[in-house]
DNA sequence: TCTGTTTGTCAATACTTGCGCACACATGTT
DNA sequence: AACATGTGTGCGCAAGTATTGACAAACAGA
């Protein structure tokens, strides 16, 4: 089995720790390490910091260095390793997919909604 | 932080293992535990039975026992969370994924393809 | 019924990996 | 120089994984 990028993406996202600092950084624009480390009291530095690394190789944010500080954003187009694999696994299901992830994106854009019978 | 169902659901996909088995699984309808071991050769059943057990307590694939086997099938609404989850965090690309998830179902029925500007 | 075989899981054990912490270092500011 | 921000390193602890051996359940044949 090759190690690929699904790899470290879903290796990055199995932590919850590292989950709330994704949805923390989603929430602002950006955040610097200390700020994140601010939000978790329970956390040291060095464990953030470590967090933010996997994070990071994993191509899941993006690092802006300014000065002293480093700015955590979150990346654009992540997610795609994780669409391949649900779309390759939930043929099936992907009506219900594809229509939860509609109904969050453009709620009023979901024009047809018809899904045909999977290939597979 | 609350243990929750997506504390599963993330944990089982983390494994490369689990993600092929699931993949197997979801290329058939259903698999008994024995077919699926033959196609690792490199892992024995009780290993294979183990991720079994994983992916089946968060809910990931389905049993039904038929006397001595035991089929196993791709549960049809697992993923609810983990695009619960990439909605939250990626509101602003979300079109994107969108798009792409709709892609892979229906490759002609994608109409609103237009990307709008993201927030951040 | 009574073996014997197949299927699949459970229990216990070693091995590997990953997390968090304390300390030290590099970088940048004042 | 003194201080602040972040990260790299080494250590101890916990969790997860694969293997071996044994067990429960179901079927086939005599």
């Amino acid at each position: 089995m090759a190690p690929s990028d699904s790899d470290a993406i879903f290796s990055a996202l199995a932590d919850p720790t590292r989950r709330a600092i994704l949805s923390l950084i989603g929430e602002h624009e950006e955040l610097t390490a200390g700020e994140i480390a601010a939000h978790f009291d329970s956390l040291g530095r060095t464990a953030v910091s470590s967090h933010l690394r996997i994070l990071r190789l994993a191509g899941l944010v993006a690092e802006r260095r300014d000065g002293r500080f480093r700015h955590y954003s979150v990346t654009p187009t992540p997610a795609d390793a994780v669409v391949a694999f649900l779309t390759s696994v939930y043929q099936n299901s992907l009506e219900q997919l594809a229509s939860a992830v509609q109904g969050a994106a453009t709620p009023e854009d979901v024009s047809g909604g018809r899904i045909e019978e999977r290939s597979a």
